[in-house]
DNA sequence: CTGAAAGCGCTTACAG
DNA sequence: CTGAAAGCGCTTACAG
C-alpha cells in the first residue's frame, strides 16, 4: 500500500496543505517541521509525481532530442547531461529520433506535451519547422552542436578547429592535401570546420588543395577511396570526421600503403577509437562530455528564468598521434 | 491554452466519460463516436497524461536500466527496445547508472515509483539484493544480459559462441593458445565465454592453453600484453570481448608484430569497429538490436500478464576476417 | 505559521 | 450505449 500526504497529514496531527508546504519549502513552524521529518521518515513515503504534475503543472524533467543513441558524440554528451541534470535534481528523458526529420518535430511535441521543463536538441540540421515549433510550445529549447541566432545554442569550435588542423598539417610540410568534407546543409560540420581549414591554409604557397565531399559513412569513404587517391595523389587527406579518417585508413590500408609513411590522414571529434586503432589517428577532440555538463546547466538556467548567454562555445584540442608524417 | 476532456465534452455534446470511453475504446455509439472523433480532430486535443495515470495508478512507460551509455551493446539493445516499444505503444524511459550498484538499486525503485509499467535490466551482475529489490516493488522485471532462475531473463548464446570460437581456432591449426579471460563474477563474460571455449578445446591433442585473467578495460589489455606474449609465445590470443582484443591488437602491432602473421587474435561481440580497422577482427557476433526487440516484445507480454519463456535465448554468428592465421 | 476548501484532468463504478 | 458523481494525490489561493 503507498502511503499519501493524506495520511502524513494525519499521522503528523497537521493539514495536507502544510505537509505539502513541508515538502516545497515554504514557511513551516520548527515543530511541526520535526514531526512531518519523523513521520515521513517513518513511513518511507514519497510524494506522487503525477499528482503533483497535474495539479503545480510542471515537472523536472528534462527531455532531450537525439538524432541516434549509437554515436559516441551522442553517448558522450548523454552522460555529462545525465550526471549534471541528477546532481540538480533533475531528470533527463532522451527522445530517440533515428535521424528521422519528422520524428524530431514530433518528439519536440510530445515532450512539450509531457510537460517538461526543457528541452535540449541535439541538432543536425535545424529548419524553419523546428524554429516554428519552438515558438509553438512555450517550453525553453537549447540547441547543442548547432547554431540558430533565433535559439540559445550551445556548439563546438568546429571553425578553430580546422583552423588548428590547417595550420598543423601545412606545418608538417605537406603540399599537396585533399580536404574530405560533407555537405554544407550540416553548417557546423560541413561549413565551419572547412572554413577554418581554407582561412589556415590559403596563404600557403605552392600548397595544392583539393576540396571534395562524400556523406558521413565510413562505408562510403572506404569506397571512395580508390579512385580519390589515383586522381590526386595527395600526401595528406584531411578528413571533417573522424569516421571519414576511420574509412580512408581502412581504404589506404588494404591497398597497401602504410599509413603515415605514404599517407597522412587527420580526423575532426576525438573518438576513443581514434587513439585505440594503430597508428593512432590525429585529430582535433571535442569534449562532448564537457560540453553536455554546460548544456545541462544552461537549460537548469534557462527553466529558471535565468540569464544565459546566447551562444556557449565548447572548447577543442588537437590530439598529435601518429597519422601524419613530415614532408620535406 | 491546453483543451480539456471537459470542452471535448460540451464541444461534443456529450459526457465526459462519454469522451473517456471514446479514447479507451469502450463502447460507443456510431454517432456518437464520429462526432467525437471529428472535435477531437479540430481542436487536437491531447489527454493529459498525468491526470491520467493518476487516476488510472499505470503508465505505458517502460524503464531500462543501463550501466553505461558510451557502449557499443547498449547502444544497439537500446535502439532495438525502442524502436520495438514505440511500434506497441509504449514509451521508454532509460536510467543511466553509470556501473553504479547503489544507483542501480535506486533507479529500481524510482522507475516503480514513477508507476512504470515494466523494467527492462541490462545487467552485469546481478546480486541478492536485486533478486530482493525485485520482489519488492511488484512491477515486471525482465534481465538482458545475464540470466537467473528468479527472474525472465534473456541472454546471448555466449557458450555456444565460446565454443565455436574455440572450434575455429583450433581448426586452423594453433596449438598454443591464450585465452585472455574476465572474472567468473560475470556469469555470461566470465563464465559461459570459457566454458564454451574450453569444451571446444579440451580434446584437441598437443595443444597448448593457457587462462589467463585481465579486467574489462583496454587500457590495461594493452598494459599487459608485453609481458604476457613473452611469457607464453601463443600463437593466438582469444579475447573474452572485442574491447581486449582490440587492446591486445594494439600494443602488438606497437610492438612491431603484424597480425595475423606473428599473433591471431579473435574477438567476442561483433563490435562495429572490429571490421572497420585493418585487420578486420575474427568475432562472435551478437544480435544486440534484435535482442533489444526481444527484450522488448517480452516485456510488453509480461506487463499484460501474457505467457513468456523463463528464459530467452539470443543467438549469435561467427564473423571470419583477417586476424586468424592458418597454421600448419 | 496553519487549516479548510477548491480544483488540476482524468477514469471508473453505478445507474439507467 | 450514455450520464452524473466520486475520487485519484497533490497544490494553491484564501482566511485566520
Amino acid at each position: 500500500m503507498t502511503v499519501t500526504i493524506g495520511e502524513i497529514a494525519k499521522l503528523a496531527g497537521v493539514a495536507k496543505s502544510t505537509v505539502s508546504r513541508y515538502l516545497n519549502g515554504g514557511p513551516i513552524g520548527d515543530k511541526t517541521s520535526r514531526k512531518i521529518e519523523q513521520v515521513i521518515n517513518e513511513t518511507g513515503y514519497v510524494p506522487n509525481t503525477f499528482a503533483r504534475s497535474l495539479k503545480a503543472k510542471k515537472t523536472n524533467i528534462i527531455g532531450t532530442i537525439v538524432p541516434r543513441l549509437n554515436s559516441y558524440a551522442t553517448s558522450q554528451t548523454l552522460i555529462g547531461i545525465d550526471e549534471e541534470l541528477k546532481a540538480r535534481g533533475y531528470q533527463l528523458i532522451i527522445s530517440n529520433t533515428s535521424q528521422d526529420l519528422k520524428r524530431e518535430i514530433e518528439s519536440i511535441y510530445s515532450l512539450a506535451n509531457q510537460k517538461v521543463a526543457g528541452i535540449i536538441l541535439l541538432a543536425t540540421k535545424v529548419t524553419e519547422r523546428h524554429l516554428q515549433v519552438f515558438a509553438d510550445v512555450k517550453v525553453p529549447v537549447l540547441l547543442v552542436g548547432q547554431q540558430r541566432d533565433e535559439c540559445y545554442s550551445l556548439i563546438h569550435d568546429d571553425e578553430a578547429a580546422g583552423y588548428e588542423i590547417g595550420k598543423y598539417v601545412t606545418g608538417q610540410g605537406h603540399k599537396n592535401i585533399v580536404y574530405l568534407g560533407v555537405t554544407e546543409e550540416d553548417i557546423a560540420v560541413g561549413v565551419k570546420r572547412k572554413k577554418g581549414f581554407k582561412r589556415a591554409t590559403e596563404k600557403e604557397e605552392d600548397c595544392e588543395i583539393h576540396y571534395v565531399e562524400t556523406s558521413f559513412s565510413l562505408k562510403e569513404a572506404v569506397h571512395i577511396f580508390p579512385q580519390l587517391y589515383q586522381t590526386y595523389h595527395p600526401t595528406a587527406i584531411v578528413c571533417a570526421t573522424d569516421n571519414i579518417a576511420l574509412g580512408i585508413m581502412k581504404a589506404a590500408q588494404m591497398e597497401g600503403l602504410t599509413i603515415p609513411r605514404d599517407l597522412s590522414i587527420t580526423g575532426f571529434g576525438g573518438y576513443d577509437i581514434t587513439e585505440i586503432i594503430h597508428p593512432g589517428i590525429t585529430t582535433a577532440q571535442f569534449f562532448y562530455q564537457e560540453a553536455g555538463v554546460l548544456a545541462a546547466n544552461s537549460i537548469v538556467k534557462l527553466v529558471h528564468q535565468e540569464e544565459v548567454e546566447k551562444l556557449t562555445i565548447s572548447g577543442f584540442e588537437l590530439i598529435i598521434r601518429e597519422s601524419v608524417d613530415k614532408i620535406r
